[in-house]
DNA sequence: CGGACGATTCTCT
DNA sequence: GAGAATCGTCCGG
């Protein structure tokens, strides 16, 4: 199913930390977390930089979504910024675990893209540093884990993600996209079986 | 103020 | 595959 394909580093050589537009994050929450595939995610600290090309979204999609924390309206301390406008940061805790996302949807319509995986590109030795020493492939091949590697905390949430030190830069268009249903929502009702996760096929980062 | 609950990960078996 | 770890958030009392 994945751990056969080759690496999206391997199919260039280089690339340029070009952060997105503001335009980038707007339109449908789907076609954001389709077209956030393949872009660089960046994260500057004073150790320094790391980055990783996105491997593998889902969309979660406000008021009626019962797996989005926003189902139903539901506006909280926690969900606030998944109110505002697109292009934010929403980050939260998930056990001892940070997970991150990009706020979709305009002002007033809470949905967000959740990134799950992404493949390690610049500063892995940092990313070894945070994580620990371990197989490449479990660097940031879960949310959880690239969250941890890149550096990316609470103290994010609410940022923007077209400047620095937390943001999106172009990288390149996917071959193949595979869709199937998202992962750890069993309590969802129909939810949990919505088509709204996205990978790179045969990428051997992804989470699953 | 207490209890239930995870958009997870890691460690075994 | 199952189970534990482990803690902030949220909601009810």
């Amino acid at each position: 199913m994945k751990q056969t394909g080759k690496t999206l580093q391997s199919a260039s050589n280089s690339y340029s930390y070009k952060p997105v537009s503001d335009a980038f994050f707007h339109g449908p929450t789907l076609s954001l977390a389709r077209n956030l595939l393949g872009c660089l995610l960046v994260k500057e600290t004073e150790e320094g930089i790391a980055s990783g090309f996105i491997v593998e979204t889902e969309a979660y999609r406000g008021p009626l979504d019962r797996a989005a924390h926003s189902y139903n309206n539901r506006r909280t301390k926690r969900t606030e910024v998944m109110f505002a406008e697109p292009g934010r940061v929403y980050t939260y805790l998930m056990h001892t675990h940070c997970l991150v996302n990009v706020v979709s949807g305009e002002e007033g319509l809470p949905e967000a893209v959740l990134i799950r995986a992404v493949e390690p590109y610049d500063g892995i030795d940092l990313m070894m540093e945070r994580r620990g020493e371990m197989p490449m492939k479990n660097l940031t091949s879960g949310p959880g884990k690239l969250t941890k590697a890149l550096g990316i905390h609470m103290i994010d949430y609410g940022r923007r993600f077209d400047e620095p030190p937390l943001f999106i830069a172009h990288g390149f268009t996917p071959e193949k996209i595979a869709v199937g249903p998202r992962i750890g929502i069993p309590n969802s009702g129909e939810a949990k079986d919505y088509p709204w996760r996205f990978w790179v096929e045969g990428n051997p980062y992804v989470s699953r």
